[in-house]
DNA sequence: TGACAATTCAAACAAATGTTTTAAACTATA
DNA sequence: TATAGTTTAAAACATTTGTTTGAATTGTCA
């Protein structure tokens, strides 16, 4: 295993999870066990890295994929699509045996709290990949003539009830004291937020 | 206006545009116009004076209130109160005329997104007060024997939904090239997380 | 007014952190 | 082996930031 190798590793590990601007080099250098004028050398700068993390989380290909959203022709299929979307994307989330999806999807919710300074660069290059599908699934469950404003608005509010779980399960335990919703819990969750989807993309009825 | 009154104002200026860690000492007294000795001399550390400025921002008699949630007796009556509930919350986010209340929002929702280091007594302090007229409003709307852990996965899906708008505005902004939903879509985004809360709350039928 | 306490100020201190320098050691290859 | 490229190491540098110091100033009250 390479220098640049075990500094990828390492800094991967620590930017999923404290963010980019809590992540220090020392600390990454000190868990990858090289020196820190590698990172310069390597990389140029703390930036240049965190680019090159993400990256290299990025373009694995996932065992689990997200439906492609194409050719939705009636309701039923509309539901499995969304199901399976928010399944997906929630198991990224949660799953623990996937460590890596769980480090790519902890890095990107990690900009979503918390923007570096490279975020919108990110975001075009990344997340849009994730949220384009959803938003195909979501358009076609709106009328043809929906203005692009309100599909987002449905895509975000979709996106919104995802995230929350994941970036608010501190809340919730100081709130209820409860620590783990569990795999139970965890069905429970991705099939109350495609009914409450269901019911948003259905307005026009 | 004393030194420390101009102080606790530019710290919650500064804590609520950028949360707790990310808020810098002599930035606070730069916008006071006071010097860094200042901090010490009155609130001992920054640590100390997060708190005075939350309990400040925290302690006002805020002119909209959230509903109690008490002695809900009709499905009609359920309904009105939980929209009262997000049109409070949300409007707290977002209103622009009511500064005290967007900025005590604010730093809540600064501390959700980035717990600082006391973020579990602040919880216990302030945001449970809020959240606790929606659990009632909730546990109005779910059967008698409806377990605890159900109801708080209802109030965290509905919590969820409002907190999203507020925070991910970059993103939206991002991602559509629409910058502010404005006022016409803030209705209709209080309107879909209630219609969307409603059938989360009514899954038993 | 004069003494004492409270307050303010400029400056310095200490720690954390991104970055750079310089030299040495290692490795692959011609 | 010799050379160029690569890697490591220790130290220093520059900046930011929370904190402290000690003197100067202001306010209060007998």
């Amino acid at each position: 295993m390479t220098t640049k190798e075990k500094i990828i590793d390492a800094a991967i590990q620590e930017f999923s999870d404290v963010g980019y601007s809590k992540a220090t080099i020392r600390n990454i250098c000190q868990h990858a066990g090289v020196n820190v004028a590698a990172i310069n050398y390597h990389f140029s700068n703390k930036c240049e890295l965190y680019r090159h993390a993400f990256d290299s989380v990025c373009i694995e290909d996932h065992s689990i994929s997200l439906p492609s959203g194409e050719n939705i022709s009636s309701q039923t299929e509309l539901e499995e699509f969304l199901h399976e979307w928010i399944r997906v994307f929630m198991t990224r989330m949660f799953e623990r045996e996937k460590l890596e999806d769980q480090r790519k999807i902890r890095m990107v919710m990690n900009e979503l709290l918390n923007p570096s300074e490279i975020s919108d660069e990110l975001f075009n290059k990344y997340l849009r990949k994730d949220v384009a599908p959803l938003i195909k699934i979501v358009s076609a469950g709106l009328p043809p003539d929906a203005e692009q404003n309100d599909i987002l608005i449905k895509v975000f509010a979709i996106l919104g009830k995802c995230i929350f779980y994941f970036f608010h399960r501190r809340v919730t335990a100081n709130l209820s004291g409860i620590t783990d919703f569990g795999r139970k819990n965890f069905e429970k969750i991705v099939i109350e937020i495609l009914r409450e989807s269901l019911v948003g993309l259905n307005y026009q009825k």
